[in-house]
DNA sequence: CGGAGTTGTGAAAAGGATTCCATCATGTGC
DNA sequence: GCACATGATGGAATCCTTTTCACAACTCCG
């Protein structure tokens, strides 16, 4: 059915091995049998097997990206970029999504492994444990977060929210909320790493939560910030910003006029919000793409398997103004 | 390095062909020598190759799905049904983004067409002589584009501005524009079909665009919508309606009080929205699943491969409302 | 008790590509 | 003109699994 290498070296006269040679490393076959070959292989459609060449190389041009949850639009812009560094590293992408759920993580690592040269696991909520059992399965580059000794792509999570505070600080904020994310989350404790800034400019901040990073979540906690009475909210995400915002409108309280409100991920749906939203732009796409470039490093055994983390910047929109006096 | 079929075989005392067959087709081995198999096989820690089990039986197990833009959020939850039931099937996802490029999307198809079963085509952007070229390559499964004599998963997009310009003409509604998508969307065609229903209700429609399916048009559209004198406005999607919301707050346009929106896909930043946008509720999460099903039915040669249309609903929400008088 | 039918297992082929090794023809240097 | 290096090509082994075919042992029945 499929035209295969066989087909190819009949139609050119020539052997398999040269069929192979003639398209794969062209320098070891003659210029005439080379164009004649190829020109055979083009013409009858014809296209390696993969899985036959993977079969004897060991490696096959494929690479595995496991999300916590693609409803959060930081994931897919972070697939994309993924997507598109791999596809112009000519590698296929496999995707599986995880819901959040360790276990199923360390499950899908394992589904993919014999498919992929390696994974991409993103945010990961896995445990030591489960961490443990899938390290030996295939080369793992990870995502926003960090393993000792492990490849791995991370964000600034700490200076984002540390230049947060201080655009909150230099607006004259005296009390700010932070929304806490899941416990489990890697990403929560790198972003209140950055909260201790606070301490400089002597504001208080006072933490609610955890919650789960949902919109929900940040309608239920923003009546919770009020009560507190900061005059400022850093949410751990934008999604939970948005409900922030969302819940104020419903109230009644002008943002930033009343209240100022600060996101984590610039998703793409921050700047659509009324009022536009300030948030921490974690370079979710460049995040990808320094993955893949990460994992093909580790492939070739080559170095560049470590990097510093990726720099996060503050984009202020328009959520967030003077403190009320 | 990894553990074969030879090392369980070797390690048990019995053949390959035992192996094989006590794992995969455990009725033809004895109970006996099929525990003891299993035992070592599970000690050992081994996985069957899939590479290897494709090459001979033609059956990857994986599938492959093609999206316009994962930045759209229509699209990661369409995504999110595909994976769901394509893990329930054993089945693992290969993902693409043609980034709304025919001719990307159909060299993904080609490129994906031997790791794969079969493909999820989604809202295809191709023209018909690449369609032609990628028809034979690979078993396709289209969503949201009906191709003759193809299968294919479609959505009720007429039924649901059917239902759109019935509910505005309810609430007194007389002018309404309609943001048409890129001239090529198949859907945008659908769309416009619904809205013969207008003349039924003697309401006028004015036809703008067609714009790029995103925020920044929508915003544009605003303008051009509130000089048509329209008191509603129907946007080809749920991104272009929440750039018409911003720019419409903006001009301090209040909704629904002087003009309503009706968006479609009902992504969940819908919801999020204020006002809560109306839209039309396509089951992008089912029809992925539908797909999935589809799909399989194909490849098992079952009948099911032909199903109607899926019902699209309206979700009625905050930002629409009787005309102004 | 012998032949037919079952049942459980092993040997080997097949699937499509890469790559090592061998072969052959040519070209170079002495 | 011969030995040897070089370059182009073919043959065969290999990757790992499934599946066909063959075989042996056993049961059952006439």
């Amino acid at each position: 059915m499929a035209v295969t290498i066989q087909d190819v070296a009949k139609a050119a006269g020539v052997s398999v091995s040269t069929v192979s040679r003639a398209l794969s490393s062209p320098e070891m076959v003659r210029e005439e049998t080379r164009a004649r070959v190829r020109a055979v292989a083009e013409r009858l459609g014809y296209r390696p097997n993969l899985a036959a060449r993977g079969l004897i190389t060991g490696r096959t041009a494929n690479l595995g990206v496991i999300v916590p949850d693609l409803t959060n639009p930081f994931f897919p812009s972070m697939l994309k970029g993924v997507q598109a560094r791999a596809r112009e590293a000519a590698h296929a992408v496999f995707l599986a999504d995880s819901q959040e759920d360790g276990a199923q993580e360390a499950g899908l690592v394992a589904a993919m492994a014999k498919q992929v040269d390696g994974v991409i696991l993103c945010a990961s909520r896995m445990t030591e444990p489960q961490l443990e059992e899938v390290l030996g399965l295939v080369p793992i580059v990870f995502i926003n977060r960090a393993v000792p000794a492990r490849p791995s792509v991370i964000m600034d999570n700490a200076g984002g929210t540390r230049q947060a505070v201080d655009h909150l600080a230099a607006l004259g904020h005296r009390h700010a909320a932070y929304l806490n994310g899941p416990r489990s989350s890697w990403t929560n404790r790198e972003r209140r790493k950055g909260l201790r800034r606070a301490e400089r400019h002597g504001m208080k901040v006072t933490h609610l939560g955890p919650f789960a990073p949902r919109f929900e979540a940040g309608q239920q906690a923003a009546d919770l910030v009020l009560a507190a009475g900061a005059t400022a909210v850093i949410a751990y995400n934008d999604v939970m910003a948005l409900g922030v915002l969302a819940r104020l409108a419903e109230r009644g309280v002008p943002v930033p006029a009343r209240m100022s409100v600060v996101g984590c991920d610039d998703i793409s749906f921050a700047a659509m919000a009324t009022p536009a939203l300030t948030t921490v732009d974690l370079r979710g796409e460049q995040a990808g793409r320094a993955a893949v470039d990460t994992l093909l490093n580790v492939l070739a055994e080559r170095d560049g398997t470590r990097r510093p983390a990726l720099e996060s910047a503050l984009i202020v929109r328009a959520s967030t103004g003077p403190a009320p006096t």
